[in-house]
DNA sequence: GCCGTTTTCGGCCCGACTGTTTTCAGTCG
């Protein structure tokens, strides 16, 4: 069983864990998850590297003595520190530190003075009423402890974007019609556009004496209160989801902009800058001593900083603060650069809406040309289309395009890539469209040389343009298949083929950080919307800011190029 | 445990809210 990333990742977060509820240095433990979160975001394994006789200390957060223990797993299966660890607390105490209110220094009170390891114990120490008797601790933190492992029961989920973004908009109208309210933004990872979002961050600028918290806390969309104070207020809505409210004054709004949109990493960096420049950042500004020096905007806060305005999707410590140092960051590409879309369905197979519909709706988004890419045959589900079905609607395009105005309807399919990586469709039909995108829509457990090599063969078929949603994965539903995601993309560039972002809020699929490898290997990556019907489009700003968290440009998106240099490039491949 | 135009030691981001205690520790973001 070879050892990955997650599951070194995994150890080093145990180990930091059980070092939390031991006591030890603050520093040791941060260390600890610092290197878990750099092997999450390794493109490579570290297998893979140490096979290759690469110099883990490279790596960042990682020393010495990390490297060894890398190696130790990686050889071994097995990591010395945590096995004594675990002799020392039984593992379920660990788990203790999930529950919310219970940090380090409660759950090893309660191991030691109740022998408490497990959430059921906890659940029935506190039924009891052995907790409040604990030196710190009280009959109303007795009381949270048990309302939190019930509320742990039932799981705190993440929200899809777009699910929040409707909560979102929700609340920003209703914080906006309160007195005194200037302004309203919803910072955290819903303004960096990660793909799920844990709570919603709000930052409002008000004036003195605005109710916006009392408003806030008694809107009808909450369900809980869990702190309210001067300046901030954290809810749990109706739905479920957490929000939390910050109010700040006008000359701070953009150092608190800054700290409530993150990440966390990317934060701690640049207050590490400003320490070594002598200056100290929060969230109401940036001060040399007590004088303030910016604050009032961003720009003023990276700026006193030495950098330039650093792009909220860039913001999570990968590489965005060196770069800006540099002058070398990235000019994203906006949704305003897109010149079409080159994956969308119709009635003809699982869609809702007809060819011209769809036209029509791409082109009042300012869109140029639309690929059609209806299911084929083998996706029956879908009512995929067989050679007939899909010569038919091809007739039917060029009917169309005779008539539209403004925009340009593309012949193409997504075909299904079959077990053995054939497509699923004759080579003189899809050599007869102007596009060809390949998806796997079934089998979806072979081994990860099977899976990689069926992806490989479908892309040396001579028509393959585009690889759909690559890594298949559903968010929250489906884990992504097991690929070797870097050698497809490489053979993309080899074949001079592309790879999709399917904008679809529940794929947003190629994943960000395989984003920057198609990018580093250039290959050029298509921003599409997957659209079943006419609304799908609007799903594009999701796939956009995905992109952008994955450092693409303009020039590194397919679907930027003017029809006839996507038309000069699509023949490459046909 | 990591890191260094502070490089082999001495640092390591910063503040709000809660509950328990009476000046602050613990937790969270």
């Amino acid at each position: 069983m070879p050892v990955h990333n997650a599951d070194i990742a995994a150890r080093f977060n145990e180990i930091a864990d059980y070092l939390e509820i031991q006591g030890a240095n603050p520093f040791r433990i941060r260390a600890y998850r610092n290197a878990a979160r750099t092997l999450d975001e390794l493109p490579q394994e570290a297998r893979t590297l140490l096979e290759k006789g690469e110099d883990l200390t490279r790596l960042p957060g990682i020393g010495d003595d990390l490297a060894a223990k890398i190696r130790e797993i990686v050889d071994t299966g097995r990591c010395s520190l945590l096995d004594r660890l675990r002799r020392e607390l039984p593992p379920a105490v660990t788990e203790l530190l999930q529950i919310p209110g219970l940090g380090p220094k409660r759950v090893r009170a309660l191991y030691h003075e109740l022998e408490v390891q497990t959430v059921e114990q906890l659940a029935r120490a506190a039924r009891d009423g052995r907790i409040r008797a604990l030196p710190g601790f009280g009959e109303k933190t007795e009381r949270n402890i048990l309302q939190a492992v019930e509320a742990h029961a039932s799981q705190t989920r993440r929200f899809k974007l777009a699910v929040a973004a409707q909560y979102a908009d929700t609340l920003t109208a209703f914080l906006r019609a309160v007195p005194g309210v200037v302004q309203v933004t919803v910072a955290g990872s819903f303004r960096r556009m990660r793909e799920t979002v844990g709570d919603l961050d709000i930052l409002v600028t008000a004036a003195a004496g605005s109710p916006v918290i009392q408003r806030f806390t008694a809107c009808d969309e909450v369900a809980e209160v869990l702190s309210a104070g001067g300046t901030r207020a954290s809810v749990v809505l109706k739905g479920g989801l957490q929000v939390d409210l910050r109010v700040v004054e006008r000359q701070s709004y953009g150092a608190a902009l800054c700290y409530f949109t993150g990440s966390k990493a990317h934060n701690i960096a640049i207050r590490r800058i400003a320490q070594k420049l002598g200056l100290k950042v929060n969230e109401y500004g940036v001060f040399r001593g007590e004088e303030r020096v910016a604050g009032e905007d961003e720009v003023s806060v990276y700026r006193s900083l030495g950098l330039p305005f650093i792009p909220p999707e860039l913001r999570e410590d990968r590489g965005e603060i060196e770069a800006a140092h540099a002058g070398r960051l990235p000019r994203l590409v906006e949704i305003s650069d897109l010149r079409g879309d080159l994956h969308a369905h119709t009635k003809a197979t699982d869609g809702h809406d007809c060819l011209r519909d769809m036209a029509l709706a791409a082109k009042a988004l300012g869109l140029v040309y639309l690929a059609i890419t209806d299911h084929s045959r083998h996706l029956a589900v879908a009512h995929g289309l067989d050679p007939l079905g899909l010569a038919r609607q091809c007739e039917e395009i060029d009917r169309l395009n005779q008539e539209l105005d403004g925009i340009t309807l593309l012949k193409g399919i997504e075909v299904d890539i079959l077990e053995d990586g054939s497509l699923d469709l004759p080579d003189e039909v899809l050599g007869r469209l102007d596009l060809v995108v390949g998806a796997v829509h079934s089998q979806f457990h072979l081994s990860r040389a099977k899976q990689t090599d069926r992806i490989l063969r479908a892309m040396d078929h001579p028509h393959f343009t585009m690889l759909a949603h690559p890594s298949g994965r559903l968010i929250g539903r489906r884990e992504p298949y097991d690929v070797d995601m870097p050698r497809i993309i490489r053979h993309a560039r080899d074949r001079g083929c592309f790879l999709e972002l399917n904008a679809h809020p529940e794929r947003l699929d190629l994943l960000d950080s395989q984003c920057q490898v198609a990018k580093e290997e250039g290959v050029l990556v298509s921003v599409n919307s997957d659209a079943h019907s006419t609304i799908d489009f609007a799903n594009l700003k999701y796939g956009v800011g995905q992109a952008r968290r994955g450092w693409l440009e303009k020039d590194d998106v397919l679907n930027t190029r003017s029809l006839a240099a996507l038309q000069r490039l699509l023949k490459r491949t046909l």
